[in-house]
RNA sequence: GCGGGCGUGGCGAAAUUGGUAGACGCACCGGACUUAAAAUCCGUUGGGCCGCAAGGCCUGUGCCGGUUCAAGUCCGGCCGCCCGCACCA
């Protein structure tokens, strides 16, 4: 007997895979099996892995061995999301050079992620800061270019002041950088967008048909795409011109006061060059910042700006025009016309500038003739009154209504607003792939021609703090015109990362293909990803630009898919939690620096109480990671998937702890020593059992192993690896002890541990290989197909089924499945823990649930 | 404000989708082995009450109410927490 050596045994299957090539994915229509996909969200080369990022992989591989054990063509690569501002940090702070920073990351990052056993087709592997990878993004970007679906353009843009570069909207969260957490600022800049736009109302459709996504994801998506069905209309100036403004609710046009213009408005702006009050309103508007607290504290505003508009519905009638610092320049039109009895805002703003209220919207039941508006404006259905042609109709015929009304006047006609927006690719950053733009004096903006792709990013580059070292770069950007020859420059932007990580899963599937991104049929064959795994914090950023840019290869021929979807299934999995310490003088401290007592943490170092923390997300800030080498020196990997994926739900945080670590040790010590106990052979697949099986201790032993084989799978498909886990430890613990001398019993304790050592090999692949072998199997374990529940065993010929009377159960009555209702009633009724509650009572009503339960009703 | 989710032992959680609440793990306690400890193994453990005991009774899934033979699960109303979006016209 021995005990279970990780230490020895994980390198070894490690090398046993590789030898075998057990994890490598032929083509698709090589392989003769169908396929299936699964990718976990590649990750940063930060430098290290710890056990937080394990349980992302973990997951993922889960999938992919059970995916492979079921006889799929499994595809389960990994790479790296390799360029980004950390390497340029590394190098403003440590003059580091960030290609070398980033390439050693992955070479340390490769190692650790090969430690975790993961069934990886390394032959795969791509890093999007390598030429090899970026130069098909630039071929593609000018193919988006020449199809329409980049654009450059000059545009008021978020503007990070700590990472000096520009943000997309989806990288400002509350108004603050998503990386850098600084308070954007505003900028004029032209810059290079892709037009998500164009795809608007498709990426919304779609959304629907991801059925395997999470409803949460999809609901942010839907939110973020923000689409409003409405109306555009013009307002007749008095004296000349017009302005355009959208609304959803054409239906309470008589109930206009004003028309509101956004501060940055082109006619706020001009009538600010001749009146100073209107110009220092924009002004004091520009300072407003975005977050909820500023938002919330922030008065409605405004300035009349002496403009007169007439109404579309009666040209006699003159609205004031004024400009309102809730008016957004960035959505719709600019402009609004303010209806205050149904808006709050335009509510608030009327009282506070004494312009009138005019209810038009009659809520249900409500009276004419005493229905008031006054501190709170009514935003629900109703009748409409004073409205001249629209008096009796339903808010929801009026909208029609006004809008047809609106499109005979020639002043409007319907529309659809969205509050998505393109998409700013440009980053004034070096470490991203280069934007393959010439511009020239005389030819103006000019595509690199394809057959000089890829541009490279150069090497002697000094990086400091401030501003786009590429633009700074003596030479590199001082290049001929391609068209003329004369004299140009490159555009010194860079890409956003986030345009590598947009087709990576892409690449995947033909990652050594020097002419094209990827074949389109192999693509199109691996594609979609069937099981994608990530975090949530993606809802919006990179999965939406993923879709986007699956829809723009499609159609500019790269990617002759179906549909335009890149994940078919997602899953956002929880992050790994750990508890977190601070030492008096308020530094963090590493939960190894502290010692409990009592309740209260101790600094051990130096003896003095240190605060207790929260449990957060491991964080090297926080001082709560756990390093993934010094983990798996002393546990295992094993240990590692194991636990990370035991306690909680996967897409639930789960904590970190010492006793949990503890438990899925002991566990694997369990197995080890079962098995070894248990020895060689056991049965192999299909052998035929000894006689005195179907019986006794050897037949509950079966059924108990068949049933757990059923429920498992049935976990594994549906994502619930946490019951997954606690079913085999159900199995190890029905395992009959010591070597009783009943040869079906050990024919049967043989067939359970061999059933729960291809149980557990997607959880615990290297503990399981080796079990595989004491056990005396042929093969490796990665390689068997999943077990099969035997029906015969996992069926239940016979059912506990509880009584109860007056729905409190007062006992239980076994009978064979199927039992007819009168005999379970007769057995229920007659049972000698229940007479006594039937004792001088009246039964009213007998229920039977077959195979389920009782219920007798008394009174 | 809008949208989504959640609330179950000391803790992480489970509950076949309306049918024995608390599987499994952690922790705790008790026992075995040991000179002792560690490791390991066995057992107990929602709360309360009765009983020498076997066992029994009551109660219990945030709170209040409802539907039902039966509610953690469905409905209505509160309370609390988490997440996302947000002056989006």
């Amino acid at each position: 007997m021995s005990r279970y050596n990780h230490r020895e045994a994980e390198p070894k299957w490690r090398d046993a895979w590789a030898r075998a090539n057990t994890f490598r994915a032929p083509a698709p229509d090589e392989a003769g099996k169908p396929k299936y996909y699964v990718l976990e969200m590649f990750p940063y080369p930060s430098g290290a892995i710890h056990v937080g990022h394990g349980r992302n992989y973990a997951m993922g591989d889960v999938v992919a061995r059970y995916k492979r054990a079921r006889g799929f063509n499994v595809l389960h690569p990994m790479g790296w999301d390799a360029f980004g501002l950390p390497a340029e940090n590394a190098a403003i702070e440590r003059g580091a050079d960030p290609r070398q920073w980033t390439l050693s990351n992955i070479e340390i990052m490769r190692e650790q992620l090969q430690w975790l056993g993961l069934s990886i087709d390394w032959h795969r592997e791509i890093a999007t800061c390598l030429p090899e990878y970026y130069k098909h993004q630039q071929a593609m970007f000018l193919a988006f270019w020449e199809n329409g679906l980049a654009y450059r353009k000059a545009s008021k843009v978020n503007w990070d002041p700590v990472d000096q570069t520009v943000l997309a909207n989806e990288q400002v969260v509350d108004g603050k950088g998503w990386r850098s957490g600084a308070p954007v600022e505003t900028r004029d800049l032209e810059q290079w967008m892709f037009r998500v736009t164009a795809y608007g109302d498709d990426l919304l459709a779609e959304l629907a048909t991801l059925d395997r996504w999470p409803e949460k994801v999809r609901t942010m998506q839907a939110n973020w795409i923000g689409k409003s069905a409405g109306a555009k209309f013009r307002f007749e100036i008095v004296g000349g011109g017009e302005i355009e403004v959208f609304t959803t609710r054409p239906d309470t046009l008589f109930g206009a006061a004003f028309v509101a213009l956004a501060p940055d408005h082109p006619l706020t702006k001009k009538v600010a060059e001749a009146r100073p009050e209107v110009a220092k309103f924009i002004a004091e508007a520009a300072q407003l910042g975005t977050s909820e607290a500023d938002i919330e504290a922030a008065e409605k505003v405004g300035v009349d700006l002496g403009v007169r508009v007439k109404h579309p519905f009666d040209p006699s009638w003159e609205l004031p025009v004024w400009a309102a610092n809730f008016v957004l320049s960035t959505y719709g039109t600019g402009a609004i016309f303010g209806s205050p009895a149904g808006d709050q805002r335009d509510l608030d703003f009327a009282r506070k500038y004494a312009l009138p209220v005019t209810p038009v919207v009659l809520p249900p039941g409500a009276d004419a003739a005493t229905h008031k508006i006054e501190r709170e404006a009514y935003t629900g259905p109703g009748t409409i009154y004073n409205s001249r042609f629209l008096d009796g109709l339903t808010t929801e015929a009026a909208i029609p209504r006004a809008i047809e009304e609106l499109q005979k006047r020639g002043a409007g006609e319907a529309t659809t607003q969205y509050r998505l927006r393109d998409w700013g690719v440009s980053r004034q950053r070096y470490w991203g792939c280069p934007i393959p733009i010439i511009h020239c004096a005389k030819c103006g903006v000019v595509g690199v021609p394809k057959d000089q792709l890829p541009v490279t990013l150069p090497e002697d580059v000094k990086i400091e703090g401030a501003g786009n070292p590429l633009a700074r770069h003596p030479t590199w950007k001082h290049v001929p015109c391609p068209t003329c020859g004369g004299k140009a420059e490159r555009e010194t932007d860079t890409f956003d990362t986030f345009v590598d990580s947009s087709w990576y899963f892409a690449r995947f599937t033909d990652p050594h293909n020097n002419d094209a991104p990827f074949d389109a049929a192999i693509a199109a064959q691996w594609l979609p990803v069937d099981q994608y795994v990530g975090g949530i914090e993606h809802a919006v950023l990179h999965l939406l630009y993923s879709r986007f840019f699956t829809r723009a290869m499609r159609d500019c021929g790269f990617l002759p898919l179906k549909n335009g979807e890149p994940f078919a299934g997602l899953f956002t999995q929880g992050m790994v939690t750990h508890e977190t310490y601070k030492s008096r003088a308020g530094t963090w401290l590493a939960p190894s620096e502290v010692e409990l007592e009592g309740g209260k943490a101790i600094e051990i170092s130096s003896h003095t109480p240190a605060e207790i923390g929260g449990i957060e997300k491991m964080s090297k800030s926080k001082k709560n990671v756990v390093a993934l080498g010094d983990f798996i020196e002393e546990y295992g990997a094993d240990v590692l998937r194991w636990f990370v994926l035991s306690d909680s739900p996967p897409e639930k945080d789960v904590q970190w702890t010492a006793a949990g670590v503890e438990g899925a040790w002991r566990f694997v010590q369990r197995v080890w020593t079962a098995i070894d106990e248990h020895g060689s052979p056991a049965p192999k697949v299909g052998s035929p059992p000894p006689p005195g099986v179907d019986a006794g201790a050897a037949l509950a032993l079966r059924q108990t192993a068949h049933r757990v084989v059923a429920a498992i799978t049935e976990d594994i498909e549906n994502f619930r690896f946490n019951r997954a886990i606690s079913r085999a430890y159900e199995l190890m613990n029905a395992m009959p002890k010591g070597g009783a001398n009943d040869e079906a019993l050990m024919w049967a304790r043989g067939e359970a541990l061999r059933l729960l050592v291809q149980l557990i090999a997607p959880f615990m692949p290297h503990l399981a290989e080796e079990g595989w072998a004491r056990l005396g199997m042929t093969g490796l374990a990665a390689e068997a197909a999943w077990p099969a529940a035997d029906p015969a065993l996992t069926a239940q010929n016979v059912v506990v089924v509880p009584v109860q009377v007056n729905g409190k159960r007062r006992a239980e009555i076994e009978i064979p499945r199927g039992l007819a209702e009168d005999k379970v009633r007769e057995m229920a009724l007659t049972h000698d823990r229940v007479t006594p509650f039937l004792d001088g009572l009246t039964i009213r009503k007998v229920v039977v649930v077959p195979d389920r339960i009782v219920n007798i009703v008394v009174a």
